[in-house]
DNA sequence: CAGTGAGACGGGCAACC
DNA sequence: ATAACGGTTGCCCGTCTCACTG
């Protein structure tokens, strides 16, 4: 069973047929109750045995199964039943990305299941899989050994045997046209070769050769060269003895020289000799010398040179452009000063790497891990080349507390060896290894395809002559697997995404598949069955042994129980303190009421005890920032629970119970009527002392809501700036701790179910084929989790202590590996590392940026506007405030762009409810989030009469307080209220100590559907911006409406807004309906569009009408007021020109006046 | 005037609060 | 008509445009 399907009224699965297996949809049927239960209870992977009738279902269009009978049978995996077992140390994961497919809990389960004592994970230049695998190896009791699979690479020289001669001395420009690309097995047909003296041509040799064999289709293509021309023309030696003859003493170069020399090489040694001369590689050179270039080919690097490249692909003009390359390089070189070969090499050292190589690391000692992912960092920031890189002398100052495995065949042990290096070479690369791997001959069936090796034989002996090679130097040589799936079947969703990447022999698929040790034995059992146990078992377990286990996180100082590494200011407490107290004494006078020094003394307890001080500051001064810079700060999430956090100005919420206070003379009287749960629904009143208005506050919000009662986690710290803002005070934190401690938290992409779909369908496509629905649903199933990308948390920066490195946590890299950019963003994603280290979630919001520009349209601050202003209560159940009725505006409310109150879902609710209470709002916003929560919960509560709205579970505050007061401990109905937040329901013991409490049922049902919930003072924050942007609405629409579409409309079409009210309504009613898909919803951006149809119909009908953008009047981005009842349109809403040219544009008309 | 390549643009999608 | 969580940032990719080239 993979999934449960279609309004999950059956299952999906893999039935076997006789002829293969083939995916099947099987349905229950409604009358059969024992069944129903159990299709209920079944979940992916789980093994049953289905029998019925396959019929056609005409709604699905599918053929399925009508379950008669259903029964669960026992799980069927592979099993490693050998005595010993091996260690599996080269293993990839999902993390490797579009190239391994399984998570890297699965591998490590099955290891588990095995026997295997331990398992190595090693991603492809990535360690991201480390998170789940640490937590995979400790539920299934092996050993984690963490490693990762890099791509090593040396410093690029230049020249060859450089000699201190001058470069104006003889050199010869070398090109082979060849029958492929292996140097051992293809043969040259074609040379060209030039002279070039002092920057000048004055030589040419040019032959055609007869390799012998006949030509790939391929190669005559690229080169025009077919069997016909070849024919009579001279055979590999003599052709290049001539050659010889005209090379003599003097210097060699060629564009990618190793490819050509090896050519010539492998034809000198079948020829029985070999030359020394000194040897230009005319691409290094280029890198060296212009590292900006974004390609080195040929073709490219003349462009950039100015040399014409006629003919390529036929090796004189080949030989001559990269000649007349040369000689403008070395002519560069010359006037730096380099006038010899051997100065041009020291002028260039160190200046370009050369090409990568696959290199495993495994981390064996606990500092292995930090230098393991320093060596990611460094490779991801500042090695960089298309794909992580890491030079070969950062591995050897960084390689203690690591094991180092010689890798694939893309290692430059196996490459060597590949390309025939005799066995003295072999020895002085394997000495760098700690271990030297070799891997099952299937592994390697690429090669044959791509003719680099002849025969099966040959990738043989290349391992058989590893194995000597280690047993001669004492490194443990080692059989791994290069494991990119679990199982064999598997090797299908690795197709699929080397489909989706184009690759063309995407469905040759090598068997990477989690071996097992019989399996391995048998793999390698031409060794002779004491090697093959040797290499399999003997040495894989020999390598592990020489593992510690490795702790994922550092030893906190503080001991076992503290998690968190918080960073620390030292005056942050005093700051913390001294600003609550002098913020109270001006709003409460002192000494304090009661109820205000309670509350102080236990927040100040409690949170400067368990350590927060610092946190508060830090969000103290951010807040401060951004108002002084001119925008206001949302808060959100639960900290508007804190009193203190009130005082020093971090949210703007009040917990306290409700209240009268006096701006003027800080009088204060808490001693209101029971009925008030909020302070804003509070009737009006005068102060006694000083005659005036007095300030309704308080929101009646418990603190521990925000740091529960044993404060045993540290909170986030949620703030909404202006997305104009945001990126202002990420500067600002990194101006705080400084940039070696301040990240911003990455995300890690993965692929989900719609692109996983795309990609099924594109490989169905390119296999000419297609497949059921349950089919494709598997094969979708199979490839979601797999990384496609990295990316940059929406607002979330973390912050380290002074005393630590990053590399004491994570890596870190630019996001989506994009070197261009400033951003660096922690390697793993903040999910993992949740309770390692403290993030500050500095999240972008418009309704800052919308109050902020409403501000400055109208001149009214929003610190002034009311909160209990009737009219705009009204606006919640009815638009007629606007001067509007709801026909007129196809809107049964007047909340149309109002935050979190203008979707069709909050206004249909806000039509069964009428709130004309805070309190009410407050409730309201709390039941329109989450799922579950209003529809199939509260909404048929309040219908049935089991509680009233005022009674229902609206907020998450409102599960704590219920169960404190049905007579639940305060600890347990703080998990509890955590729990059911959460979406984790209720626990069985839980509900029985409800039941004994006298909790009604109808709170007990709806704890458990609950899935998320919002705290209160979130709500209260959102219902207090919504209501300050809704009295704009009310008394300045045409400063609204501006703001509103300069900030919130993406779906405004200037072309259908210009249009009457009749004609909008028509097609406000008609919109999506001649869209051609019938039945399908909306798309995203037809949503939007519709929004702003409807917005457009409320605005015209209010009286207010938009002008066209106009040449000389518009605004790049601002809907402009002009005059009382028009709005000047911007450019960038016309379609397909973007900000970037409407800014142009403003630019250009400012400089010089258009005329 | 066709081919090419870079950049802008908009939509789709994923992650996250 | 149904059923419905709302709203934010950021990455990728297909498409379009436009300047440049030969």
């Amino acid at each position: 069973v993979y999934s449960k399907c279609f309004f999950s009224y059956g299952i999906r699965g893999k039935a076997k047929k006789k002829d293969g297996s083939i995916d099947f949809e099987a349905l229950k049927r409604a009358s059969r109750q024992n069944i129903n239960n159990m299709v209920d209870s079944i979940k992916s992977n789980d093994r049953m045995l289905v029998s019925g009738q396959c019929v056609y279902d005409s709604y699905l269009r599918e053929p399925c199964i009508n379950i008669k009978s259903l029964s669960r049978m026992p799980k069927d995996i592979r099993m490693d039943n050998c005595e010993n077992k091996r260690v599996e140390l080269h293993l990839h994961t999902q993390m490797s990305a579009m190239d391994a497919v399984s998570p890297a809990a699965d591998l490590i389960e099955r290891a588990a299941k095995w026997g295997h004592k331990a398992i190595a994970i090693a991603d492809h230049g990535v360690v991201q899989a480390f998170p789940s695998a640490f937590a995979a190896a400790k539920k299934h009791k092996i050993k984690l050994i963490p490693g990762c699979e890099l791509y090593m690479c040396d410093y690029a020289v230049p020249i060859k045997n450089a000699k201190d001669i001058s470069t104006k001395e003889p050199i010869v420009v070398l090109d082979f046209e060849t029958t492929g690309l292996s140097t051992n097995h293809d043969r040259i047909i074609e040379i060209g070769a030039v002279k070039l003296l002092d920057g000048t041509i004055v030589d040419t040799f040019s032959t055609l050769v007869n390799p012998g064999t006949a030509l790939n289709p391929k190669i005559t293509e690229l080169t025009g060269i077919t069997d016909i021309m070849l024919i009579n023309m001279p055979k590999p030696h003599e052709a290049v003895k001539k050659l010889l003859s005209f090379i003599g003493d003097n210097a060699i170069a060629a564009h990618n020289a190793p490819f050509d020399m090896g050519m010539l090489n492998s034809e000198l040694k079948r020829m029985g000799t070999s030359i020394n001369n000194q040897v230009i590689d005319t691409l290094v050179l280029a890198r060296s010398i212009y590292p900006e270039l974004k390609s080195y080919r040929l073709k490219s690097l003349c462009k950039h040179l100015g040399v014409v490249l006629q003919n390529a692909h036929r090796a004189v003009n080949d030989a001559t452009a990269t000649a007349q390359c040369l000689a403008a390089m070395l002519n560069l070189m010359l006037e730096r000063g380099a006038d010899t070969f051997t100065k041009v090499n020291e002028f260039l050292d160190k200046a370009s790497f050369g090409n990568t190589n696959h290199i495993s690391t495994l981390v064996s000692k606990q500092e292995g891990l930090k230098n393991l992912y320093y060596l990611v960092s460094q490779g991801h920031l500042k090695y960089f080349h298309r794909n992580m890189r890491i030079p070969r002398f950062e591995i050897e100052k960084h390689r203690e507390g690591l094991l180092l495995g010689s890798a694939c065949s893309n290692g430059e042990l196996f490459q060597a060896a590949l390309y025939g290096a005799d066995d003295e070479v072999l020895e002085s690369i394997a000495k760098f290894y700690d271990y030297i791997e070799i891997m099952p001959l299937d592994n390697n069936a690429y090669l044959l395809r791509e003719n680099l090796v002849t025969s099966y034989d040959e990738i043989k002996q290349i391992n058989i002559r590893l194995y000597n090679l280690g047993e001669k130097l004492g490194i443990p040589v080692v059989a791994t697997g290069d494991v990119h799936f679990t199982d064999p079947d598997d090797s299908i969703y690795r197709a699929i995404i080397k489909a989706s990447m184009n690759y063309s022999d995407f469905d040759k698929q090598e068997p990477l598949y989690f071996k097992t040790t019989e399996e391995m034995l048998d793999a390698f059992s031409y060794l002779g069955e004491n090697a093959a146990y040797k290499v399999v078992v003997e040495n894989t377990n020999l390598i592990s042994d020489m593992v510690d286990n490795i702790r994922q996180y550092p030893k906190h100082p503080d001991g076992e129980f503290a998690v968190t590494f918080q960073p620390f200011w030292e005056d942050a407490e005093e700051n913390i303190k001294n600003s609550t107290i002098e913020k109270a004494k001006e709003y409460y006078g002192y000494p304090f009421p009661d109820i205000v020094q309670k509350r102080l003394d236990k927040e100040l307890k409690s949170i400067l005890g368990y350590g927060f001080g610092t946190l508060y500051n830090i969000a103290q001064k951010l807040v401060k920032k951004s108002n002084d810079d001119g925008y206001v700060v949302g808060s959100r999430g639960s900290v508007g629970s804190s009193f203190v956090a009130t005082m020093c100005g971090i949210t703007e919420v009040n917990p306290l119970p409700p209240h009268y206070r006096c701006a003027k003379c800080s009088y204060s009287n808490f001693e209101v009527p029971k009925e008030y749960t909020c302070g804003i629904d509070l009737p009006d009143m005068l102060c006694p002392e000083c005659g005036e208005a007095m300030i309704k506050d308080g929101y009646n919000i418990p603190f521990e809501v925000f740091l529960g009662f044993e404060g045993d986690k540290v909170p986030d710290i949620d703030l909404n700036f202006s997305g104009e803002y945001q990126a202002k005070a990420h500067a600002y934190v990194e101006e705080l701790f400084g940039s070696d401690f301040v990240y911003r938290a990455g995300t890690i992409s993965a692929m989900a179910e719609k692109t996983a779909f795309g990609y099924v369908n594109k490989y169905l496509e390119m296999k000419g084929t297609t497949a059921s629905r349950a089919h494709k649903e598997r094969l979708a199933q199979g490839l979601i989790g797999i990384k496609r990308t990295t990316g940059q948390h929406p607002g979330g920066i973390v912050v380290l202590p002074k005393e630590y490195s990053i590399y004491d946590f994570t890596p870190i890299q630019h996001p989506a590996d994009d070197s261009t950019g400033n951003t660096i963003t922690t390697h793993f994603d903040f999910t993992s590392m949740h309770d390692i280290l403290v993030k500050l979630d500095i999240l972008g919001h418009d309704d800052p940026t919308m109050l902020h520009d409403l501000e400055h349209l109208t001149g009214v601050k929003y610190t002034d506007i009311p909160l209990d202003d009737k009219k705009v209560m009204s606006l919640f159940t009815s638009p007629e405030a606007l001067g509007v009725k709801p026909e007129d505006i196809l809107s049964p409310t007047g909340t149309l762009g109002v935050p979190e109150f203008g979707t069709e879902f909050v206004q249909s609710m806000l039509i069964q409810t009428k709130p004309t209470t805070m309190d009410e709002l407050l409730r309201i916003s709390g039941l329109s989030h989450g799922t579950d929560v209003w529809a199939g919960n509260t909404e048929e509560i309040i219908k049935c009469g089991d509680a009233k709205l005022s009674e229902c579970i609206c907020t998450r505050d409102d599960i704590m307080n219920a169960l404190i007061r049905y007579g639940l401990d305060n600890k347990l109905s703080f998990d509890t209220m955590e729990r059911v937040r959460k979406g984790r329901g209720l626990p069985d013991d839980t509900v029985e100590i409800m039941k004994a409490n006298n909790v009604p049922d109808w709170f007990i049902g709806s704890c458990q559907k609950i899935k998320y919930m919002f705290p209160k003072a979130h709500a209260c924050a959102y219902v207090i911006m919504a209501l300050r942007i809704a009295y704009y609405k009310v008394y300045y629409p045409l400063q609204y409406y501006a703001a509103y579409f300069t900030i919130r409309s993406v779906g405004f079409d200037s072309s259908t807004m210009i249009l009457p009210n009749e004609v909008l309504k028509e097609k406000i009613k008609n919109f999506g309906k001649d869209s051609g898909r019938v039945g399908e919803k909306l798309t995203p951006t037809e949503k939007d569009e519709l929004y702003a149809l409807r917005m457009t119909l409320e605005m015209q009908s209010r009286g207010i009408k938009f002008l066209p953008a106009d040449i000389y009047k518009s605004d790049s981005h601002l809907f402009l007021p002009e005059g009382d009842n028009s709005l000047r349109v911007p450019f960038n809403t016309l379609p397909g020109l973007g900000s970037s040219v409407a800014e142009n544009i403003v630019a250009a008309r400012n400089e010089v006046p258009f005329k």
